[in-house]
DNA sequence: CATGAATGAGGGTTCATTCAT
DNA sequence: AATGAATGAACCCTCATTCAT
């Protein structure tokens, strides 16, 4: 798994054959077909493996509570801590989803990113009914922005960089929340 | 080309066969070969339209000169304006240029995303100069987290929707210089 | 399609491999994709344009009329005529059926069974009900020996040998109507 | 050897897969090789088993003596007989015949089937001889259609049915010795 | 400008069989 | 007696591409 998955995130879903997980194993690609119906199972326990650590950490967020600022920069970091460890599953989201979607079996993935999305914006709607956030911004679009922004990242991020998971988490929370500009608002 | 452009985008690169594209232009696959030297020249024309506009859209912005946030304004909605007439071709740059750009022919792209980095961080660099933005922030990440807000915004973005193009620029721009929050830095 | 049919019919449906019609036909095994979307495509043309003619003939008998044993021994002779021509479609039949039956595609070959029983039985049961048959025979039982003796005779039957096709039929004809014994009934 | 026995008759010998029996079984398909060289010999066992006791069978009535007409009305009934506890057998003989003779091994049960051509074909001529049966009948022939008659019934034939074995031999040899008209011959 | 037949490489998958444990 | 991992060959099928017509 964790071999196909590399392979995944750099070559692409489709452009990875079974053939090269196999090798990458070192067996036979027929001898995969002991531990995987398929390689879209293979793909599906990437997926899921990923999205039900994500969801038990939002969650996880959820109940300790705060105000909408707290928890928005904990949910932050939490995809950002994400990143690191799945790496691989962030990728295969980003590049192949809109192949993979097509698939009957994917389909608790868009219904487990809506119920996301529900989560996300909850927040940034209360922050706004609390006079914590600008109520001139649209929620929906917001959550998207700050959604895609910190996903597409799993495309340049490096974690021995300059700065690791959560340098790039605050710098993007310092720049979500206050902007880029200086002076009075 | 338009037609395969909406297949590409549609499907994704790969997920697309030549025969799908001569299908949709009621001909047969064979044929297509008159009017293309291979599958991966249509991507290539596709992609090279789109990225010779932007370039010539962006150059345009820095000949009329402004201080960093005008220009920086700009570039957004430059951006945001192109993502409609060029809609498909982001949407490759999005889902396929992971596998594309393993292809030697695809090299130029690369460089000119180079050169348009360097355009944008040297904004956000006078602007950081001048004190016009914080210098707290790393410009280039900046760039990054701008750069890809603004493209991935492909998968969702809806010109027919409640906000068109110069809608979306300017709720992004908003957020992007002065946050989300309300109240003091 | 005709060299498909012989080798299904010598080797078997399942046994017969889309390289070795290929190889037949003196060309690649993708090619054959080029005129069939399918090995059951294949095998399902062979199959329909041998009931498509039994059917036919089968009509025309019935409109001829006559009592039930004229009707009979010119069904009986229709079978064994067609075993010629559509010698290959025969064999799959009594070899593949079994297997093929299980894929909804061949519904249609099942139901199209059903009439000829039907038309069979019909047949059958004027005669006894007009004396000319024993009354004590169940026709359905009666119907399937008769059918299952012919078609089957496709494993042995050799048009080249003592007996053609019309000699074959006449002596199936003279033993079911009349039996192998002598003397009184 | 029971359950491998029904696959084969149910789904054939060639789509039966060694797992589907260990599965059946309860076991890895792995396993069953403590019990079998191999997938042939599991159907040769069968295969042989039946023969044996069908041969058996037809040494004793033949033994037991008779004019003709009694002894083929006693092998007949053997077949019939045989039919309910070799269904399996019998069902694989007409369905995966046709594959499994072009293996050596099964040469002697093409062997052992001439032996019983002989057997039949002797008694119809003695019968032709002793006046008992009809001579413008040809034996060879009509051995043929007897015998793919009965075995073909394995494919409707039901012990549970309206008729029993000893039912549908006597309707079948009733309708062999005396055919289905009425009046004279 | 288009056809349509064919190529050839490779795709995911199946399956009887082996074998160390 | 059974496991479970692996083999290796083959299977049906796909698809970008070529080319004579």
């Amino acid at each position: 798994m964790r071999l196909a998955a590399e392979l995944f995130a750099e070559k692409g879903y489709q452009a990875t054959t079974v053939r090269n997980i196999a090798d990458e194993a070192g067996i036979l690609s027929g001898s995969l077909y002991h531990h995987f119906d398929s390689k879209e199972s293979i793909v599906d326990e990437i997926l899921s493996s990923f999205f039900d650590e994500l969801n038990a950490d939002n969650k996880a967020v959820l109940e300790r509570g705060g105000d909408p600022r707290t928890v928005l920069t904990e949910l932050v970091r939490n995809c950002f801590r994400t990143l690191v460890p799945h790496r691989a599953a962030v990728m295969v989201m980003q590049n192949d989803w809109n192949y993979l979607r097509q698939f009957d079996r994917f389909d608790y993935l868009a219904r487990a990113e809506e119920e996301t999305e529900r989560l996300w914006v909850g927040q940034i709607k209360r922050g706004q009914e609390t006079g914590l956030f600008r109520d001139d911004i649209d929620a929906r679009l917001t959550y998207r922005m700050i959604r895609d922004t910190i996903w597409v990242a799993v495309r340049w991020f490096q974690p021995a960089g300059p700065l690791d998971a959560e340098g790039v988490a605050d710098h993007y929370v310092a720049v979500l929340f206050d902007g880029i500009s200086t002076g009075p608002r």
